[in-house]
RNA sequence: GCCGAUGUAGCUCAGGGGUAGAGCACUUCCUUGGUAAGGAAGGGGUCACGAGUUCAAAUCUCGUCAUUGGCUCCA
């Protein structure tokens, strides 16, 4: 007999080599009937392996993300079964499941593969699911593995398995279809009962750019129909959100290919949005001590062949400008730092001065390959609300603290509240790739994990071995409206350009020391933060970040009048507004300032002017009623303030 | 950069070997109105660009450019 403990912490006796299903349906066979996959001692198996020895069960059901993976997981083994009946002799790649879904890809040869076959697959798939095919693990010798995948003629499987080891083999077979696989899987087909394949693309194996390109089916299963439904309903709303075509609606930025590729226009009212924000961070900035800089567009060569950047990315990059001059080369920059570096230099600097903060918003150029190119989060112009902080080691955690505060702020006013926290730290095992002393990485590396532990961080991650050669860092990750997660905020210790650009401060024992340097970016770029701050409010800003706050309705041209004298009120206040006057009646007004998504519209007649007042409707609420104009000004006022302060 | 898809009016799109259509937007006129679309008339397109096939190309073929879904990359 065996003991098995389960997550609330009883026992139970079974047999040994009882399996996880057979345990469910001891307990109940609803359950069992929902088993997708057990957790065994903390590894996910299959729910048909036997248990042979004492063992703590977590049963997995659709509602644990290990039982939605596996479940997709087996989805990808179902249509490559269903492709390769349809497709005879077709190869495989690899077939994970993934965030939302699974995919796999595959050498479909000389089969010209399009959207429009996705259904034909699809339909497959379910028919094959109602099989109830069961998935049978079975562990096989590498000979035996080799052979049977030459049988198959399938190089790729041939080339995963020639680089595993032996003992280590497992097949698994469900219906028609047989895969090298680790495993581990559902015990048959039968809870897949809805499936969507979602697109083609290409995707080189093992993702090596000089390697053929295969062709990758993404895909994804739900138990239920309405799941699925759901689900679609949930990409749909996420494409209008998607801040490419809000960004056109709302005229907040547009493209020119006469400009450049990814290189973005701000129109004015996108203008607008980024200065309040500019402004916002700059207030935030000088609270915490940080001193504004302005540098050029462009550096001279010898800059980035100080900084190491021209020999790492100077040939992907924009190509230098040359002058009059033989030889004199300049490069658009691609980062501030160098010149931040250079006015740290600019005087000498003692213990007394540290720690410096040096603040721009500073435009850089960088050549994306153009495939990469995507709306606002990914463009060759853009501008990085940078600083450097530089100070002493033993400085670091404050400044850490400080930069996650202004952080923390921003996320605040700007209602993100599902980021996680990324750390990332050296590999311990492979210290000499790093630059820097041990003492300073890990004084670093200790200071960062014992900021992110007093603030009270929920959904740290922390990642060892992904740091920079040249330092620690710490990221913000925000999940936009279609679940992707997207790198915001970056703190990162960089120990690589002080020593470079030779950056010194005299200390109190009257030595030259070495300054540790702190790159940092709450929003990341504005460009970036903008697109996923539209896609997050879906275009519906907070009041203090608004385009146009306000929007004045006059009833008809009678009240034009006296919808000047209110907006003069309004614009003597500073709150940013506009009159409607066109000749539309008043439905029709309220519908575009509706779909504007100008969040007060001020519908003004016979009534209001006799009575000085505004009659008020928020936008996405309705008609809130009539206030004095005095009354409404000081009321949004208090709201802004509220929200930013 | 690579693989696939796409490119028709400012926007969203229909059409399709015989020299172009709708809705919205825009202009003008009528209407002067009370909380999500008042009415009429009108202007606007070398159908991305370049070659080829054809009596004839926006439509078919090839190339280029751009957009786009991914891959690779991201100081």
């Amino acid at each position: 007999m065996i003991q098995i403990t389960l997550p609330d912490n009883t026992t139970r006796q079974y047999p040994a080599g009882t399996t996880s299903l057979e345990i469910a349906a001891s307990i109940s066979e609803g359950l069992a009937r929902n088993v997708l996959a057990a957790k065994v001692n903390d590894e996910v198996w299959d729910a048909t392996r036997p248990i042979l020895t004492d063992a703590s069960l977590q049963l997995l059901t659709w509602s644990d993300p290990d039982g939605k993976a596996t479940m997709w997981h087996s989805s990808a083994h179902l249509m490559a079964e269903a492709v390769e009946l349809l497709y005879p002799g077709v190869k495989f790649g690899i077939g994970p499941d993934i965030d939302n879904g699974f995919y796999y890809d595959i050498d479909f040869g000389d089969y010209a593969i399009s959207p429009n076959d996705l259904a034909t697959i699809e339909n497959k798939m379910l028919e094959l699911a109602r099989e109830k095919q069961q998935f049978v693990r079975e562990e096989v010798s590498k000979a035996d593995a080799l052979a049977y995948f030459t049988e198959k003629n399938d190089p790729y499987k041939l080339e995963l398995i020639s680089e595993l080891e032996d003992g280590h083999i497992s097949l698994y077979r469900s219906g028609y279809f047989t895969d090298l696989c680790r495993g581990p899987h559902l015990p048959d087909t039968s809870p897949i009962k809805a499936v969507k394949l979602l697109n083609i693309a290409g995707a080189y194996w093992r993702g090596d750019i000089s390697r053929k390109q295969l062709t990758r089916l993404y895909g994804i299963t739900f138990p239920k129909q309405k799941e699925l439904t759901d689900y679609l309903d949930m990409l749909e709303e996420a494409k209008k959100r998607d801040h490419r075509k809000l960004g056109r609606e709302l005229e907040l930025f547009t493209f020119s290919n006469k400009v450049g590729q990814g290189l973005p226009l701000w129109l004015p009212k996108g203008a607008v949005l980024r200065e309040k924000l500019e402004a916002f961070l700059k207030r935030e900035q000088k609270r915490a001590g940080y001193e504004p800089v302005m540098t050029p567009h462009i550096g001279h060569v010898d800059l980035y062949k100080t900084s190491g950047h021209y020999e790492k990315y100077g040939a992907d990059s924009f190509q230098p400008i040359n002058t009059p001059m033989p030889d004199e080369q300049f490069f658009l920059k691609p980062m501030n730092c160098p010149h931040h570096c250079e006015i740290y230099k600019s005087t000498p600097r003692s213990y007394k001065d540290l720690p410096l903060r040096f603040a721009e918003f500073g435009t850089v150029y960088r050549y994306e390959q153009s495939g990469e190119l995507h709306g606002l989060t990914r463009v060759r112009g853009f501008t990085q609300d940078d600083a450097h902080i530089f100070c002493q080691p033993d400085q670091v955690k404050n400044e850490f603290k400080g930069v996650m505060d202004i952080v923390m702020t921003i996320f605040k006013a700007l209602n993100f509240s599902d980021f996680t926290v990324q750390i990332s730290l050296r590999d311990k095992n492979n210290t000499q790739k790093y630059i820097g002393s041990d003492e300073n990485w890990e004084k670093a590396e200790q200071a960062i994990l014992e900021v992110a532990e007093e603030r009270g961080l929920k959904n740290t991650v922390i990642k060892y071995g992904e740091a920079a050669f040249y330092g620690p860092k710490m990221d913000f990750m925000v999940k936009d409206a279609l679940g992707r997660s997207w790198q915001l905020g970056t703190i990162q210790v960089d120990y690589n350009l002080p020593d470079r650009f030779d950056l010194e401060y005299t200390g109190s024992d009257n030595e030259k020391h070495r300054p540790v340097m702190i790159h940092r970016a709450p929003f990341g770029s504005m460009e970036r933060f903008v697109a996923v701050l539209i896609e997050h409010c879906a275009g519906r800003f907070p009041l203090w970040l608004a385009p146009d706050q306000v929007i004045i309705l006059p009833i008809s041209e009678k009240y034009q009048n006296y919808a000047e004298n209110v907006l003069q009120l309004l614009n003597n206040s500073d709150i940013r507004a506009r009159i409607d006057g066109r000749s539309e009646k008043t439905g029709k007004k309220i519908r575009d300032a509706e779909l504007q998504k100008i969040p007060y519209m001020l519908i003004v007649g016979e009534k209001e002017e006799s009575t000085h007042t505004v009659s008020v409707r928020k936008h996405g609420t309705g008609d809130l009623g009539s206030v004095s104009v005095a009354d409404f000004i000081s009321g949004l006022q208090k709201e802004i303030n509220e929200m930013i302060n």
